[in-house]
Formats: C-alpha cells, structure tokens, sequence
DNA sequence: CCATCTTTGTGCACGCGTTCACAAAGACAT
DNA sequence: ATGTCTTTGTGAACGCGTGCACAAAGATGG
C-alpha cells in the first residue's frame, strides 16, 4: 500500500475508523462491478472475497454505516452502492486540479477512474511556459501564474501536486492559500499545511523499497533453507543458535 | 497514504515491525538529502521533523535495528544510511520489469527515484505491437510475448504493473509463473496470488475518494459551527461538554 | 576525576483495529 | 404457524502500534 496518512492522530471521523473509511472505496469498486453484472444481492462472504479482505471486517464495516443488509440473505448492491458513495461524498461533483504536467501528471489527468467517481479535473496547471495553452487529455494547460484565480473561479478544494520535489511545498502553499484543504501529493517530499489541511502521499519509490525489504527477507530465508536442507549444516545450526536469518552483518563499518 | 497491504497478516518480519519498515524509506531520503549537504550527525528530534514523524517513534524504529545513535550527540548520518539501506536490501541491484506502457507506466519508466535507489528498469513490457521496439525513456518496449524469456534473462523478482484493470490478473499470472515474488500493482483489481507472492497496490482514484470524505465532513463541520456561531448555541457548547463528532474541533472558530 | 547537560533507548500504558464466535433476525419450506 | 437454515450484526478478547516519560549513557567543561 501506498499511503501517506498526515496529521490526524487517527482520530475517528464521525465515528467511522480512519481504517474503515480507507476500505469503503475498495467496497465500491467490487460493489460497482456487481452492479455492472446486474447482480440484485450480495453476501459478506462474497463481497469480502472480491474485495480482498476479511468477511467479518467487511461486516463490521458496514456496522458503521447502518445496518444496510438482510440476514439471511445479505446486501442489496445497489443500495449499498449508493449508501457509500453518499458516505464518501461522492454523490457531488469534486473539481480537482492537478499542479505539474510531467509525465506523470499527463498520466493522472488521462486516468479514467477520476470521472467515473466524482472528479472532475477542472484545470491543469504547470510552470513551464511552453506548455500553456496546449492540450492534455483534451485540457489546455493553465500557467502557474493564475493558479490563485483557477482554484477560485472553480471553487477547488482538491488539489493533486505532481511537480518536482523542489517546487512542491510552494505549489502546496499557494493551493492552501488560495483556499484548498485537501492535498495529494505525489512530489516526494515532506509538505508542511496548517491545521485542517489534509494531506495524502503517494510515493512510487517508497513502495518499491518496501518490496524490496521482503524480497531481500525472502531470499534470505530462502538461502537458510538451502543450507539447512544439508545434514551437515543442519547440524552446525541447530548447535551454534547465533546467526540472523539472512547473512546480516551486525559489525564493521563501510569506511 | 495509498497503500494497500495485501497477505502478511502483520507478521513482523524479522523482527521489525511492518509499520517500521513502511517509515524506514522516509527516514532514508531525509537522511540523504542531509548526506548531501554533509550534516555528519544528527538528532532524533531534527531527523523526525524532517521526515514528518514524531521523534520517540523514531528512536523506537530505529532501536529495531540496533543502536546506532550516540546519547547526548545523535545519530551519524553515513553510518546510518548504510545502515538503512542495508536493511531495505538497496545495496543490491534489483532489475524491475514495467509492464503496461500507457502514460502511467511512461510516466513510471522516466521517474527518477528508481535509479537512484538500486532499482533498474531491466524492461518496459506491452501488448501493442505498434509500441515493440519504440524506446521509452531509453529503453526499447519488447512485446509480452517475450514476457517470461525477459524475467528469466533478467533475473527480475519485481514486477510493476501499470496495465488495465482487465489485464492485470493475467500479467500477473505470467510474471508470478516465471519467477516474480513481489508485484507493485496500479491496476484498479485485487490480484490474487499464491502464497509466498508479496502484492502492493497504488490506487490514484482510492486516494481521492479518501480525501473526499474528509473533505465533505470538513464541509460538514463547518455548516455545523457556522449554526453554532449563534451565541446561545456557543454558550451550550461550552456547556455540555459532548463537543462536535470528534473532539478535533478547537472550541472558536475564526471568522 | 567529577559534575552537568544532552540525547538516546526503552518500559509501560493506552487505544485502535482485527478477528473470533455466537446470538438475533429474517427467509423459506412444510 | 412452526421449524430449519442462512447470514447479518456485534460483544469480547487479543495484538500491534503509538506516545509518554524516565533512566542510562555518553559528551563536555571545570
């Protein structure tokens, strides 16, 4: 998982856990996809199983929403479908702009499942001059210079900030200052927002590391197993008790 | 933040907590920005507001693997990069194959941060015919066709799926069969895997129904104090000590 | 060598989140 | 109507993660 929680010390938001409230949208995708096959009803059970997780979580879940489902028989998809969404505050309209149209910027403002939730990429603003006025994924891209006037005349709340670490905690100033509350950042950096501004961090790189952690784990304990596997070895390890999984080093130092 | 756990029942590995592990790669990068500007030590106070964290959860992260710091000066900054990136298994070479070339999976191949972090884009992998053999960021696209016979050439262990929904089941079927052990998944599906398979998923429209939500409760809020504004009802407030939905609200409001 | 001051490393308590296990509720058949 | 069967909703226990607060450790100055 990607996540960046900020500030927030986990407090529960009107009484829906934080860890519920990062489910639900993972409920909606498999309940959307129900619905697309016309199916009436569902049971935790199943709904669970499409959603990756746990029937009794997904139940308690919804426990916090209501109780939306008919024992014995189970959820009706369509109604849960809105209930969430409603929940997620999905049922308005959300402009959204999206600041730094670099590769991976053009990437999210080509993404479909923006639209098909909700949000509506209400402008495209970059600092490069050169890109002014050209359009990406059928929106000119706007100057940086009136990035105050853009949020305003939408009346934006969401920011996403795809810039260059170096130019993203002035854009995160200049979006708070002109009035959005909500941030997500895909810059890697740390941004500093007063209170009541909510930020969410995407870093590519830090999942990758986090792969590369258990990869390295398993390899090593791949590796202990190999050598476990002959008699002689098996022997020594059982006797010396010493010796981490994989080949840690505890001392020297690189110089 | 957008991550997403899949399997490990939070079993700590090795020893370091999974929460840890998840912060160590931010530790990493403030430790490396301050490497750069050769600061030799550094405080457990000054690394945590750095890397956005709270500085006793720092220590305790840190007392996980070994105690590196010295008391009454800090840590020093080289050793501990090292350190770190030794437990994150950086100090090795890991070829990533990328398959699914649209702009994400562009956007993904020219992303710096990988390179810099012993990470290797050993291939860009697509389905179109009509991009086979078109260099992205410098390197040729090869046709999935050729999937299997790359990962084994290659040695690759981490796959990075950047395809549509439709198709990630299937891309990560093949890569799993010839031999990948770690997936970072930003296709909107569950992927199921086989035990032993560590999948990671980054999911853009998640993040932004997360932040939606607290976006609507803020609104909500807000309507909530603009009626509370009314001084009798501030005086009943102050009064009956229930307080707004959670105790997040700071009694006055500016305006 | 001793005193003081800084900063680490950690024992402890608390709270959130997860999971189990089961009672309550409703559907459905007879 | 009554009984059975399915599935929800939740009470309770447990475990992980967080943060406080302090003792131990070392640096530094006299």
């Amino acid at each position: 998982m990607a996540t960046g929680r900020t500030h927030r010390p986990a407090t529960r938001s009107r009484g829906i856990p934080e860890a519920t409230v990062a489910r639900l949208p993972l409920y909606l995708r498999a309940l959307t996809a129900l619905s697309e096959r016309s199916v009436p009803t569902v049971s935790s059970e199943e709904l669970a199983a499409a959603a990756g997780v746990n029937s009794a979580k997904l139940r308690k879940d919804f426990s916090y929403l209501g109780s939306y489902g008919t024992r014995g028989v189970g959820y009706d998809v369509e109604y849960l479908v809105y209930q969430i969404s409603r929940e997620l505050g999905l049922t308005q309209d959300w402009p959204v702009v999206i600041v730094g149209i670099g590769n991976l910027g053009a990437a999210l403002a080509n993404y479909g499942g923006f639209a098909s939730r909700g949000f509506r990429v209400a402008a495209l603003i970059d600092a490069d001059p050169a890109l002014t006025g050209k359009p990406v994924a059928g929106i000119p891209v706007q100057h940086t210079d009136d990035l105050e006037k853009i949020i305003q005349d939408n009346g934006v709340s969401i920011g996403v900030i795809a810039t260059p670490a170096g130019a993203a905690q002035q854009v995160c100033d200049r979006l708070v200052a002109a009035g959005v509350t909500s941030i997500l950042n895909f810059a890697p950096t740390v941004l500093n927002v007063p209170e009541g501004v909510d930020v969410r961090k995407v870093d590519l790189s830090i999942e990758l590391q986090i792969l590369a952690f258990h990869e390295q784990r398993k390899a090593g304990e791949e590796a202990a197993a190999e050598a476990a596997a002959v008699p002689a070895a098996a022997a020594r390890a059982a006797d010396s008790a010493d010796q981490g999984p994989d080949g840690d080093v505890p001392a020297v130092m690189p110089a």
